[in-house]
DNA sequence: TGTACATCAGTGAACGCGCGTTCACTGATGTAC
DNA sequence: TGTACATCAGTGAACGCGCGTTCACTGATGTAC
């Protein structure tokens, strides 16, 4: 069956990045193209004219994922955040406010440990890495509060791959901590001369 | 050849982990028995014997991961300590001590996320994470504090996966400052009301 | 102390299955006239 | 508006290779007498 009615080409790459994503997620690199393609209702060999060869699919996820978790951030940034920290604000707010429900960032990060076999994926990944640490410097943050808040977001981020996932309560406690770190400027001196 | 001189069954053994360790961190779990064999100067065949399947390897890898994490971090508990947070406290030292050299923690973990695809590490991981949680809880801190150093501990030992490593410099500072919030109960205070 | 025998710690060839990729083919859609 | 034709978006069978597992066999080590 060719083209099939109501779905362009394009829903159709959609369909199969998708159905990709979630079979990685728990299934890791190894699960099979046919049932991504089944998935994504389409046969093995339709799924590879979207994607000629299996690494094409990965990179593309990959990419995905990068770009994805910067547009969080960028949109979380409050427009009438003009005091230092508004970038490590946004971050806090785009790593923790989509952990209760279990949407993008920790979906995309269990996707991209399982991608980051593919050498390919790995040097996106650390190229990002660096853009990261140099967008976050220059937010006008201390270094360690800067390095503090960042960790603390990535390990709440991260901890749910392995399944310690904090209660909706200390999780909205650790956002207003982390929230207050990047504010008080009176904690700032607390905290380097400690 | 049979039983090598020189060798114990033992060391075999150990020989065999270490360097399947080595090839599933970097390779993934998809990583040809093969080459782990012959890495550890052994056929395929002899793997077999130690390790009757592919899984039983694996399982026993995710296994001594998490012992091997947890010791370090007993051994990192300082007998003089007896305040509240001594758990804690030893749990970030053994999470960033080990960080500069590439060495145990953050070698374990780049291997753990990719036994992560296999669901019976996946459960022995869940387990064990729920052990931590227990254990921390009963560590005497209030909870913000608790969790944002955990989870910055758990940060920085992450990040070094996607290549996001904090240079030595910052790596102290933020060592210094985890331990300073486990210890100062005065900015409990600051932190719990801001 | 020497000898026989069971077991241990492997070897390496063979099998078989699953998966990525190739390939010949096809029906619907878009375009030119 | 109808028609011819190229291209697009697939299908599904076949191939071939890599890898996990099985299996028959083996030489060194430990034990009983």
């Amino acid at each position: 069956m060719p083209r099939k009615a109501g779905r362009s080409p394009e829903d159709t790459r959609r369909a199969l990045m998708t159905a990709a994503a979630a079979a990685i997620r728990t299934g890791g690199l190894s699960v099979p193209l046919g049932g991504i393609a089944t998935a994504a209702g389409v046969s093995k060999g339709g799924l590879l004219y979207h994607f000629p060869t299996k690494d094409s699919l990965v990179l593309a996820l990959a990419q995905e994922s990068v770009d994805t978790f910067r547009a969080e951030v960028l949109a979380a940034v409050d427009p009438d955040d003009t005091a230092p920290g508004r970038l490590c604000r946004a971050y806090v707010r785009a790593c923790l406010d989509t952990l209760d429900d279990d949407q993008a960032v920790r979906n995309n990060l269990a996707l991209v440990a399982q991608l980051l076999t593919d050498p390919a994926v790995a040097d996106l990944l650390a190229a990002d890495a660096r853009r990261w640490n140099a967008d976050l410097a220059a937010d006008g943050l201390p270094r360690p509060i800067l390095d503090l808040v960042v960790a603390a977001a990535d390990g709440a981020s991260v901890a749910p791959i392995w399944a310690a996932t904090l209660q909706p309560g200390p999780l909205v406690g650790l956002r207003r901590v982390l929230l207050a770190l990047t504010s008080d400027e009176a904690l700032w001196e607390r905290l380097g001369s400690a």
